[in-house]
DNA sequence: TCATGAACAGTAACCATTACCAATAAACAA
DNA sequence: TTGTTTATTGGTAATGGTTACTGTTCATGA
């Protein structure tokens, strides 16, 4: 019989949950680890990066993937979905109903298909007064 | 006036494009490597990551930068899209017509839409015979 | 208040990818 | 064919994001 695990709620872990709710800004590990430091000066980065993981884990938080750039983390767990500005990775809400694509037709050799979720890619208003 | 840079059709680079060509399955950097290595045995990893990047640059090939730890490379350039299994990573293709969102009603503030891209998620064959 | 061990801070290790540089070899003109 | 130019290579060091380790701390329930 495997005891189940407890979990505990800790200053750091709660001051990470509240900061990811007050932004929009869909930071990354180290931003999360900056919004922090300003409450907790002492917490360190390895911390943020558990705690950020246990947060996805248990739903509180969404963890937002890309190979080759960095992870972001979102407070907002309602469905929605989003833009990446392709210049400089930045994330964004799309403020639209949520339109799921319509998998059911879609075969893959090899594969079961369980979802299908779109991907918006774009430029941030940063990046596109650069050019 | 600055020269235009010309481009060298190098051995190393036209077994990467072959190789690539020869399969379907969506292989990372050091996959090719180790395809590669079989006809080129003194090749360096280096020398794969840049080539992948060049050829990708040009068209060749594409560059797959889905969620997932490493990227990903096809050599197949006509219009498709993936599957990337949840549990391993490893990427197919979708053999359906392709059905592009409309993403003409998306907003999304302080950024500017682009392009929209359904990614499918499920399980691969390896993976859902293992649980 | 005390005992337990989950979580912590600090730091080292890991892994994918890039950067560097002297040596090599495509490309092209002679 | 031969020589010249310089893009590209192999080898290796460095980088950047993330994860693992370890002795100490502190959240939690008895
Ligand atoms: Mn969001
Ligand atoms: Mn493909
Ligand atoms: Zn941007
Ligand atoms: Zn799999």
């Amino acid at each position: 019989m495997t005891q189940q695990q407890q979990t505990r709620m800790t200053k750091q872990r709660m001051v990470i949950l509240e900061e990811l709710r007050n932004v929009h800004s869909h930071p990354t590990a180290d931003e999360v680890y900056g919004m922090v430091r300003q409450r907790l000066p002492r917490i360190s980065l390895g911390t943020v990066y558990r705690n950020l993981d246990l947060l996805a884990e248990s739903g509180d938080i969404l963890k937002l993937e890309s190979a080759g750039s960095q992870k972001r983390f979102d407070g907002n767990v309602t469905p929605h979905q989003h833009v990446r500005c392709t210049q400089c990775g930045r994330v964004g809400d799309v403020m639209d109903p949520v339109l799921l694509p319509d998998i059911s037709g879609a075969r893959a050799p090899g594969f079961i298909i369980l979802s299908g979720r779109i991907e918006f890619e774009g430029v941030c208003e940063a990046c596109a007064s650069k050019n």
